[in-house]
DNA sequence: TTGAAAGCGCTAACAG
DNA sequence: CTGTTAGCGCTTTCAA
């Protein structure tokens, strides 16, 4: 099974390559009784392009990158979903990498633009320094990280969301609130999730009480560190937790040390993703408009490929699911 | 900006490009003056070989698909991470599809491998039929779906999974079993863990009680039917659910139903994801070997690019958690 | 030890 | 309306 080329079909079509690429592209004049001729060899060899030779040619690979911590998260591979299915619209491809947020690997995926393996980048992951960055040449956006001024940032309205969460639970009588936060770095608008939490507790004239565990951390020792809350002498009457899985590790712990949802205890997390809201039927939560960030993501990114002008911030709104 | 080429590298170096391409690839004979005024013009030029003209050359794209129903679902971003992982040794890049269990997708992303974009492909998804995978050439191995003799499949033992489930539940005193099943058609061998769900009841001479809630349906669709389980006449005492979401949602509705667990109700899961055990500590489910069938899959597949020779079925253990 | 030249499959001037 | 030819960036014979 030798590849076939256009070659093989214009031999065959007793027309020259020319021809076949014509048809193939329906570009310039062709006759009908040329047209039928080649796509009857093209059918007969069941011929397909050659892509790459495309590609190359071109020097457009209609190829996409997204570099995340990990896929398997919910809200990135909620986000890896529909940003997927928006490039396909346009016929773009996407490949997907995890960063495990190690520097080695982001610049290792970040090496594919430059490589000329993807038209553009999508990246929902910074671990690399900003000058470093600031020295790629390529299409890049960022979702929910900022990197540089040149680099478009799309991200939900983190401090919107933080402020509904924490104005939500203090409207339903809670007074002692926890802010359990994935201690983003400064460079994440997530932070701004907290900033939103500090800025509500004050203004009501109520004690803050953060509580930071890496987002990086693995899965056991957040819980661990979630449970600790529970057993420390710590008073609480609500938790505002920085993203669903952190406000699921809480609910389980509500469980077991007894304390009644929400009667005893109110919860309300972050990220609103259709899985953990699915898993999760009673979980408040601040919802992030994932599905448009995919689109937002995309759209600027293809503006970005077209050469065309683009903003260097977009800024979606959320909402309380409940 | 534009383009750096391996000629500007040369012209720079005042060497030939073949040089330059030898000290690239380290291949055949370079005096160290030679490798060094290369290295010092790459250096300068901030150059990086073009990829997609090495692809193009060598026929070799170093990348590889995976068409997945949703990659929303833990399973399979789950499997997607681990398999993006293992490839990432090698130095391949992974490309995700979608399918949404649509033929006309599962077609276009199969078309990536004839179009020699990739250099082979892994499919858990199978809306196609058997006869369309039998024209296609190019490596491909699939994950829990029997495609045909040719492809080369990796499978849990499922048939053990259903036996250990429905063995663990009678033990511990159930007697009316539910069984849950994603009802996947034939061709999916997930079918088996209904099989054996039928077998060790009949061996029991208990009855048989299957429902069957298809996996592609909408998640609000899946668990109304599982309420309605609840709702209904039916009497049980234990449920083997084919996934963990769906267990997740007989879990939660037990609660509302205040069917105390395990008392009054037990319930076994399958799939075992990181995620879902660590959003239900006390979820008890059959693991499946994520980790290792991303590991086998990528290896048959490796082997397979390498025309190596492979076995065409795979059949990885499977453990209760607790 | 190095370079010239061909060619991977395709598209796009350019000519006719 | 159709064909000839050059060339995208790279690697690899083949010669020197």
């Amino acid at each position: 099974m030798s590849k076939i080329t256009i070659k093989n079909v214009a031999e065959k079509a007793g027309v020259s390559v020319t021809s076949v690429s014509r048809v193939l592209n329906n570009r310039g004049y062709i006759s009908d009784d040329l047209r039928s001729k080649v796509m009857e060899a093209i059918d007969e060899l069941n011929y397909t392009p050659n892509e790459i030779a495309r590609s190359f040619y071109k020097s457009e690979t209609k190829s996409v990158a997204l570099i995340v911590p990990t896929i398997h998260n919910p809200f990135f591979s909620e986000l890896a979903f529909y940003i997927e299915r928006e490039l396909s619209k346009d016929g773009y491809h996407l490949y997907i990498g995890n960063s495990l947020n190690d520097s080695v690997n982001e610049r290792e995926y970040l090496k594919m633009l430059k490589e000329q393996r993807v038209d553009g980048m999508i990246v929902g992951s910074h671990n690399i320094e900003m000058e470093e960055y600031d020295k790629i040449t390529g299409n890049i956006v960022s979702v929910e990280r900022k990197i540089n001024d040149e680099i478009p940032m799309i991200e939900s309205d983190n401090y919107l969301g933080g402020k509904l969460a924490t104005e939500k639970l203090i409207q339903q009588g809670c007074r002692k609130i926890i802010c359990i936060s994935g201690s983003q770095t400064i460079d994440s608008p997530a932070s701004n999730r907290v900033i939103a939490y500090s800025d509500v507790m004050q203004k009501n004239n109520l004690k803050e009480q953060i509580v930071e565990i890496p987002f990086a951390e693995r899965a056991d020792e957040k819980h661990r560190r979630v449970k600790e809350i529970f057993t420390s002498k710590i008073d609480f009457d609500g938790i505002f937790a920085d993203d669903d899985i952190l406000a699921s590790y809480a609910i389980n712990e509500a469980e077991k040390f007894n304390r009644k949802i929400p009667e005893d205890l109110k919860i309300i997390g972050f990220d609103g993703t259709n899985l953990m809201q699915d898993l999760f039927p009673n979980l408040v939560t601040v919802v992030q408009p994932i599905e448009k960030i995919a689109q937002k993501s995309v759209e600027v990114l293809l503006q970005l490929i077209k050469h065309e002008q683009v903003e260097s911030l977009y800024t979606l709104p959320v909402k309380l699911n409940k």
